[in-house]
DNA sequence: ATCCTCCCCTAC
DNA sequence: TAAGGTAGGGGAGGAT
C-alpha cells in the first residue's frame, strides 16, 4: 500500500544528469520522491536514543516527500506547508537540521550529523513540485552555504531520519502547544524553546512516542555506549535481525540479510552510508516485536494488508500514524495510477503487482511468531498443510520452534537453506519437513519427471546450467581470472620483448598510464554470448611494476591506492537498462514466469534494486533462510520481476574489466560485477590540485565511475583505501552510486563498531564464535584481545588476519595469477531418480560435463571426489523448495583417478566409472539422492600429463588400494551406523565385483539390482530396464585396471563371471582403444573425440593464433584450449537444443549418420553407448562449428 | 614438524 | 514451475 511513499531512486542514476562539475539534478518528472521522516521539536532535537530503542517520537513526526536535490530551505517550506503547528510557521523561527542514520560502525546505534540551519525569513517561495523544483539558492555567502546544498550534498539519504529543532525568539511563547509529554527545552543560542509539537492527527494519540517522552533532549550529547549488560540483548536482537525481514513500514531501510555471506557485503555496504542503513533497531528490537508487537510488526513487515488477517496499520493503537493517513491517501492514489500505467506499458514484463497471496493464513502466523517455517510454500491455491504445521510447531524435537528461545548458532550454507538436519535444527522456525504438495503432485506425472528432473539426463543438465545464476557466477569468475592473468602475461611479455609498452592498439603507455577513450582490449561479444572466453584485455602496468609484478609493496602506507569496484545491484541494473520504465519501481531479478508465479513461486531473488530493498527485499537473500520471490512479493506486492539476461551481464562485466585494466597497475577479479584494482600509479599521475581537501584518489574513482557508467549504463560504486580490506569496507560507504575514500585518519571511526562478519572472509559462523567465546563481535572490542586469544578462537591464520584487521592492517596483495586447483560440476537441484539406471546414466553425463570443463582449461587430474546429498530420512520426499534438495545428509568420497597407464586423466568414461563406482559403494537408495557432484583435484596440465605416469602405477585397483584410496569419511561412518540400526535394505548398492572385496562393504552384499540393459534396436535407451538379476557391467573398470592378484583371489565363480563380462565387452571396438601413448595433447580423450581433435580442422590453429600467447606452463595454452573453447556455457545459451554429450534416445538414422555400426552399438553397455554417442556427436558438431561461424 | 584428507566456511 | 554452483582458505586431526 505504501511502497511508493519511500520514493527512492538511487540505483538508477540515469534520470539524473550528473556531472562532476555540477550538482546532481533530479528530473522530478521521472523520479519518484522519497519519504523523509521528519521529527520536529521546539527547542531542541529529539534524542537519538528514541530512534535506537524503537520509541520513535512519532507524535512529532511529519512526513515529507522530496527529492535528493532538494535544499534544506525547500524541505522547510514543505514542512511549513503541511504543519498546523503555529510555532513551525512562526516568522521568526530558526530551524536547525540534523540527520540521524544508522551508525555504520555500530549496529543498532544511531549516528547524528548536523546539516545546518535555516531561518523562516530565508524561505523564498513554495516548495518544489513535480513540475517545478524549488528555486535553488543563489546566495553565495559562506554562512548560508549549508542551506544551498542539496540533501544529497549534505549526505542526507533516503532512509535517514531528519530531526529539526525549532528555535523561537525568547519573547515568543508557543501559543497553542497542547502537547503531552512536556519536553524540556533548553535555550539555544538565546532562543527559547517551547514544548514539542503535536502533529496533526488523532487527538491525544497515544503513540509510544508520547508515552516515552522523557523530557528535554540534549541535542549534541553523544550517546553512551551500551554496557556489557546490554550487549547480549543487543546481540540477540542482531541475531534475530538476520532472520527476519525488516519491519518495513517503520523502518524502510533494508536490513542485512541473514545468512549468506553475500548479502553481507552488498547489504551492509549499502546500509552503511547512503540509502538504507538504518535498520530495525531504529524502531524496536526484534525481540520486542516477537513478543508483543505482532500486528503492527506484521504490517510493517509485509507492508501490505492481508485480507482478513490483520487490521490495517491505521487501526493499530500502539503506534498511531493517523496524522499521516491523509497524506498517504494522495500518494497512494498516485501510486495506483502509476501502477496501472506501468502495468499497461509493460505488459510483456512479468510484473506481479496485483499478486496477492492466496493463503493468507499461514504467512501471518508465521511472521507473527517467527517460530514457524519461513517459506512454506505452497501449492498455489490452498494453504499449506495447516494441520501439519501445527504438528511441527508442537514438536518437542524441535525446541527452536519456541519463540522465546532462538538459538545462538546456526550455520550458513552455500545456499541459504540449512542443508543438514543439524543445521536445520539450529534455525528457528525452519520446517524442513514440510512437503511441497504442488511438487508432489507434479512428480506423479511421469512426463514431468522424465523431462524436468534429473531423470531427463543430459537435457536436464544442459537446461539447468543454462539457467543457473550461481553456475554463471562461478564460471565467470574463473574465466575472468583467466583473462586477467592472460592480459598480465601479455603485458609482461610485451614489456620484456617489446620496446616499452606499446600495445597493439597503439595505446600510449609511455608514462605507464593508458590514455584512451574507453576500451582497450576488445570486447569480443561475438565469441560467445555468455562465456568470457575469447576476450582479450590489455593490462597496462606501470613501468615500476611491470618487471616485478608481485613485489611486496608498501601496502601499509597510504601510498598504495586500492579500489574496490562493484556494480550496484548488478543484475537488476542491467535488466533495467532495457526497461527504463521500471527503474523507479521495486524490481527483482528472478526466474519466474507464468501468471501464478507470484503465488507459488519458490524462485530465488538474485538481485533487487535499491527501490525494492526499501521494502526489505534483498538480492539473493532470504529473510531467514532463503528468499523466494514468493516472500519478496509479500514484502512488496508491487515488485516487478525481470528475467535474467546473462549475456548482458557478461558484456557489462567485460566493459568494466576492460576499463579497469586500462588504468590499473594490477587487477584482481572478484566476481562478474566486482574487482579489486591497484591504481597507485594512475592516481599519482592525476593532475595536482591546490584545492583544499582535494583527493586525487576520489577524483580518479569518480572518473572511473563516469567512464564505466557511460560504457555500460550502470552505476558502480568504488571503495578506496590503501589495502584490500579497507577498500572493501569503504565500498559499503560508497554505495550506491558513489565512491568513498577511507583514510587512515578515519580508521578508528570506521573500524570500531564494525562487526566482524562485515569483514570479507568472516561470516556468520565467525560472528557466532566471537560472541560465544569472546563476548563481542565488533572490531573495536576484538581489538582489545591479544593475538593469541584470537588465534585460539579463530585459528592461527584467521586469528592473525582478524588481529590485524582490527587495526586496519591487511598485508594481502592482489591475487591475479593463482593456478586452478580443482574443477568440478555439481547439481543439487532437481535430482530425482527413480532407479539406479537413471542415476548411473546421470553420473556419466555429469562426468562428461566435468571432462568438458577440464578440457576448457587444458587440465586433467589424479583425484576424484564424489559429492552426494542424500535426503535426510526425516525430510519429505518433496521439500519446500520446488525440486530443491531439502534437508540432506552429505557424503563425500574421494578416489584416485588415472588412466589405465597411470596418468592423470580427464577422460569422461573413466571419470564416470570412478564416480559411479563410488556412488554405488554408498549403497543409497537412488530415490533418495538429492544432489550429486564430481570434483577433480590434483590437477595437471593435460598437455604434460603424458610425461608423468603415476609413480605408483595407480591404475591397478587392488582390494587394498581400494580400501585405502576410498577411505570412509566421517559422514559415511555415521550413516553406516544409522543404517545398521535400521537394517534397511539397499537398492542401489551393488557389490563392485572387480574392485571391491565382498567384505569391504557389508551393506552391499547380496544386492544385484544393477543390471545390464538389453537395448532394443529401435528404442535405444528409452526402453525400460529389464528385471533385476544380473550384475552390472556398467561400472567395470577396464580389465587392465583390475589387479591381477586381487582377481585371482576371487572365488572361481566370480572369476568366471568377470571374465565373461570382459570378453563380452572386448567385442566393442570402442573399448579397446582407450588412450595410449598417443602424443596427442589430450591423451585421455576417447577415441572419437580424439579423432575430432586430430582431424580437427583449422580451428585449433585459428584459436591458437587468436589466443593470447601464454608462457610455457601456463594454465591457458594452446590447442586444447582452442578445442574446448566453444565447449562452455555459451553453448547452452546459444543452442539450447543442441545435443551435447549423451542422450538417452537415439535413432538408427542418427547412428548411421554418425558412422556408428548400429549392431555393435547396441551391444555396448549403456555408458559406453553414451560415451560413443557423445563423442560422435561432439566430433560432428565440433567439425561444424569448426568451419567457422557455421553455428547452426 | 609437515603433510594429507576431510571437512567447514566464505564469497559472488 | 525452476534452474540451491563452485573454488579456495584454512582448521582439526591423523599419518608420516
Ligand atoms: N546470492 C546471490 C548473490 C549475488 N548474486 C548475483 C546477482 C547480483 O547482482 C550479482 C552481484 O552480487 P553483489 O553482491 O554485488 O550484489 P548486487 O550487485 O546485486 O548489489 P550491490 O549493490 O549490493 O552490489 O551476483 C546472486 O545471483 N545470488
Ligand atoms: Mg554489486
Amino acid at each position: 500500500m505504501n511502497q511508493h511513499r519511500h520514493g527512492l531512486k538511487l540505483s538508477s542514476g540515469w534520470t539524473t544528469n550528473y556531472t562532476m562539475a555540477s550538482k546532481p539534478f533530479v528530473d522530478r518528472e521521472k523520479t519518484a520522491p522519497f519519504l523523509v521522516r521528519t521529527f520536529v521539536k521546539i527547542g531542541g532535537f529529539h534524542r537519538a536514543e528514541f530512534f535506537e530503542d524503537g520509541t520513535l517520537p512519532t507524535t512529532d513526526e511529519h512526513q515529507i516527500f522530496t527529492w535528493r536535490d532538494a535544499t534544506l530551505k525547500e524541505v522547510l517550506t514543505s514542512l511549513r506547508l503541511i504543519t498546523n503547528n503555529p510555532d513551525i510557521r512562526h516568522p521568526l523561527a530558526k530551524f536547525l537540521f540534523r540527520s540521524l542514520y544508522a551508525d555504520s560502525a555500530a549496529r543498532g546505534r544511531i549516528a547524528t550529523r548536523d546539516l545546518g540551519s535555516v531561518s523562516s525569513r530565508e524561505i523564498l517561495g513554495e516548495p518544489g513540485t513535480l513540475d517545478a523544483p524549488a528555486p535553488r539558492l543563489l546566495t553565495d555567502g559562506d554562512e548560508e552555504s549549508d542551506n544551498v546544498k542539496t540533501l544529497e550534498e549534505l549526505r542526507f539519504f533516503p532512509g535517514d531520519y531528519l530531526c529539526i529543532s525549532v528555535a523561537l525568539p525568547k519573547h515568543v511563547t508557543a501559543p497553542d502547544v497542547s502537547i503531552r509529554g512536556a519536553a524540556g527545552g533548553q535555550p539555544v543560542n538565546g532562543w527559547k524553546s517551547s514544548g514539542p509539537l503535536s502533529p496533526p492527527g488523532p487527538p491525544g494519540g497515544l503513540g509510544r512516542g508520547g508515552g516515552h517522552w522523557r523530557g528535554g533532549s540534549d541535542p549534541y550529547a553523544g550517546r553512551g555506549r551500551g554496557g556489557r549488560a546490554e550487549r547480549s540483548r543487543r546481540e540477540l536482537d542482531r541475531e534475530l535481525d538476520r532472520r527476519l525481514p525488516p519491519p518495513r513500514r517503520r523502518d524502510s531501510p533494508p536490513h542485512r540479510d541473514l545468512y549468506t555471506g553475500r548479502d553481507r557485503s552488498s547489504l551492509s555496504r549499502s546500509r552503511s552510508r547512503s540509502p538504507p542503513r538504518r535498520r530495525y533497531r531504529a524502531h524496536s528490537s526484534y525481540s520486542e516485536l516477537f513478543e508483543q508487537d505482532t500486528p503492527e510488526f506484521i504490517n510493517a513487515l509485509c507492508n501490505t494488508v492481508f485480507p482478513g488477517e490483520t487490521p490495517p496499520p491505521g487501526k493499530d493503537s500502539s503506534n498511531s500514524h493517523g496524522c499521516k493517513q491523509q497524506q498517504f491517501t494522495e500518494i497512494e492514489t498516485l501510486e495506483n495510477l502509476s501502477q496501472e500505467f506501468m502495468k499497461k506499458i509493460s505488459q510483456a514484463s512479468t510484473i506481479h503487482g496485483d499478486d496477492h497471496d492466496s493463503d493468507e493464513d499461514r504467512p501471518i502466523k508465521r511472521l507473527k511468531t517467527s517460530d514457524e517455517p519461513d517459506f512454506i510454500q505452497g501449492s498455489s491455491n490452498k494453504p499449506l498443510l495447516p494441520d501439519k504445521q501445527e504438528e511441527i510447531q508442537d514438536d518437542d524435537e524441535n525446541p527452536f520452534r519456541t519463540r522465546k528461545n532462538p538459538p545462538a548458532d546456526f550455520k550458513p550454507l552455500h545456499s541459504t537453506d540449512p542443508v543438514t538436519p543439524e543445521a536445520a535444527a539450529r534455525v528457528p522456525g525452519y520446517a524442513p519437513n514440510k512437503a511441497n504438495r504442488a511438487a508432489e503432485q507434479m512428480m506423479k506425472n511421469p512426463e514431468f519427471r522424465s523431462t524436468r528432473t534429473s531423470a531427463a539426463g543430459a537435457d536436464f543438465i544442459d537446461g539447468f546450467y543454462k539457467n543457473s545464476r550461481l553456475h554463471y557466477l562461478s564460471t565467470w569468475k574463473a574465466e575472468l581470472r583467466e583473462l586477467v592473468a592472460e592480459a598480465q602475461e601479455r603485458a609482461d611479455k610485451e614489456f620484456t620483448h617489446g620496446e616499452g609498452i606499446q600495445s597493439p592498439d597503439g595505446l600510449d603507455g609511455g608514462d605507464g598510464k593508458a590514455k584512451e577513450d574507453g576500451l582497450v582490449g576488445k570486447v569480443n561479444e561475438e565469441t560467445s554470448s555468455t562465456s568470457m572466453r575469447g576476450n582479450a584485455f590489455q593490462l597496462l602496468r606501470s613501468p615500476s611494476k611491470r618487471g616485478k609484478p608481485k613485489e611486496q609493496e608498501a601496502i601499509g602506507s597510504e601510498e598504495t591506492v586500492i579500489m574496490h569496484c562493484d556494480f550496484d545491484c548488478f543484475f537488476a541494473s542491467v535488466g533495467l537498462l532495457s526497461r527504463p520504465y521500471l527503474k523507479d519501481q521495486p524490481v527483482v531479478v528472478c526466474h519466474s514466469q507464468g501468471k501464478q508465479g507470484g503465488e507459488s513461486s519458490t524462485s530465488e531473488v538474485s538481485s533487487a534494486n535499491y527501490r525494492a530493498r526499501e521494502s526489505g527485499i534483498r538480492a539473493g537473500m532470504r529473510h531467514v533462510y532463503r528468499f523466494p520471490s514468493y516472500q519478496a512479493r509479500k514484502l512488496c506486492p508491487s515488485v516487478a520481476t525481470i528475467p535474467y539476461e546473462f549475456e548482458k551481464y557478461k558484456a557489462a562485466s567485460l566493459q568494466l574489466y576492460t576499463i579497469l585494466m586500462s588504468h590499473a597497475d594490477d587487477v584482481q577479479a572478484v566476481s562478474v560485477d566486482e574487482a579489486l584494482v591497484d591504481v597507485t600509479t594512475a592516481v599519482k599521475q592525476m593532475p595536482p590540485s591546490t584545492k583544499r581537501g582535494y583527493d586525487a584518489a576520489k577524483d580518479f574513482a569518480e572518473m572511473l565511475r563516469a567512464e564505466i557508467k557511460s560504457k555500460t549504463g550502470c552505476d558502480v560504486s568504488i571503495g578506496i583505501s590503501h589495502n584490500i580490506m579497507l577498500a572493501r569496507l569503504a565500498t559499503r560507504k560508497a554505495k550506491p552510486a558513489g565512491s568513498y575514500h577511507l583514510r587512515l585518519a578515519d580508521l578508528q571511526k570506521h573500524i570500531e563498531h564494525t562487526c566482524i562478519d562485515e569483514l570479507h572472509g568472516f561470516g556468520h559462523a565467525a560472528r557466532e564464535k566471537a560472541l560465544d567465546r569472546l563476548g563481542a563481535a565488533t572490531l573495536g572490542e576484538l581489538a582489545k584481545k591479544p593475538r593469541s586469544v584470537l588465534c585460539d578462537v579463530f585459528g592461527k591464520a584467521m586469528g592473525s588476519t582478524l588481529y590485524y584487521a582490527c587495526r586496519g592492517i591487511d598485508h594481502r596483495n592482489l591475487e591475479s595469477d593463482k593456478p586452478r586447483k580443482s574443477v568440478s560440476a555439481e547439481i543439487n537441484y532437481g535430482i530425482r531418480f527413480e532407479n539406479s539406471e537413471q542415476a548411473q546414466a546421470f553420473m556419466f553425463q555429469l562426468a562428461e560435463e566435468v571432462t568438458r570443463r577440464l578440457g576448457a582449461v587444458d587440465m586433467c587430474g589424479r583425484s576424484l571426489t564424489l559429492k552426494i546429498m542424500k535426503r535426510d530420512p526425516d525430510a519429505p520426499i518433496e521439500p519446500p523448495k520446488f525440486l530443491g534438495h531439502g534437508c540432506c545428509n552429505i557424503f563425500n568420497k574421494q578416489a584416485s583417478l588415472s588412466s589405465d597407464d597411470g596418468r592423470a586423466t580427464g577422460d569422461a568414461l573413466i571419470i564416470g566409472q570412478v564416480a559411479w563406482r563410488l556412488l554405488k559403494s554408498f549403497a543409497f537408495d537412488p530415490k533418495d539422492l538429492r544432489g550429486v557432484g564430481i570434483q577433480i583435484t590434483k590437477l595437471e596440465k593435460a598437455s604434460e600429463a603424458g610425461a608423468k605416469p603415476g609413480e605408483l602405477g595407480q591404475a591397478k585397483l587392488s582390494f587394498r588400494t581400494v580400501q585405502k584410496e576410498e577411505s570412509i569419511g566421517k559422514k559415511e561412518r555415521e550413516e553406516e551406523k544409522r543404517r545398521d540400526k535400521e537394517k534397511k535394505n539397499v537398492t542401489m548398492g551393488v557389490p563392485c565385483l572387480t574392485v571391491q572385496p565382498p567384505s569391504s562393504h557389508s551393506q552391499s552384499q547380496g544386492n544385484t539390482s544393477d543390471e545390464v540393459q538389453e537395448i532394443k534396436p529401435e528404442s535405444g535407451f528409452s526402453s525400460p530396464p529389464p528385471a533385476k538379476g544380473a550384475a552390472s557391467n556398467l561400472a567395470l573398470p577396464s580389465f587392465s585396471q583390475v589387479d591381477r592378484s586381487s582377481f585371482e583371489a576371487l572365488p572361481d565363480t566370480l572369476k568366471t563371471e568377470i571374465k565373461a563380462e570382459y570378453s563380452r565387452r572386448s567385442a566393442s571396438p570402442a573399448l579397446s582403444a582407450i588412450s595410449d601413448g598417443d602424443p596427442d595433447r589430450t591423451p585421455w580423450l576417447s577415441p572419437l573425440k580424439r579423432l575430432a581433435t586430430n582431424k580437427g580442422t583449422p580451428l585449433s590453429r585459428i584459436t591458437q593464433a587468436l589466443a593470447p600467447r601464454s608462457r610455457e606452463g601456463s594454465l591457458r595454452s594452446g590447442v586444447s584450449k582452442g578445442i574446448f573453447e566453444k565447449q562452455n556455457i555459451f553453448e547452452r545459451c546459444e543452442k539450447q537444443k543442441e545435443v551435447r554429450g549423451s542422450k538417452v534416445v537415439v535413432t538408427r538414422d542418427e547412428l548411421k549418420k554418425l558412422g556408428i555400426d548400429t549392431r555393435v552399438f547396441h551391444e555396448l553397455p549403456p555408458e559406453v553407448q553414451m560415451e560413443q554417442l557423445a563423442s560422435a556427436r561432439f566430433s560432428r558438431s565440433f567439425g561444424k562449428k569448426d568451419t567457422k561461424g557455421t553455428k547452426k
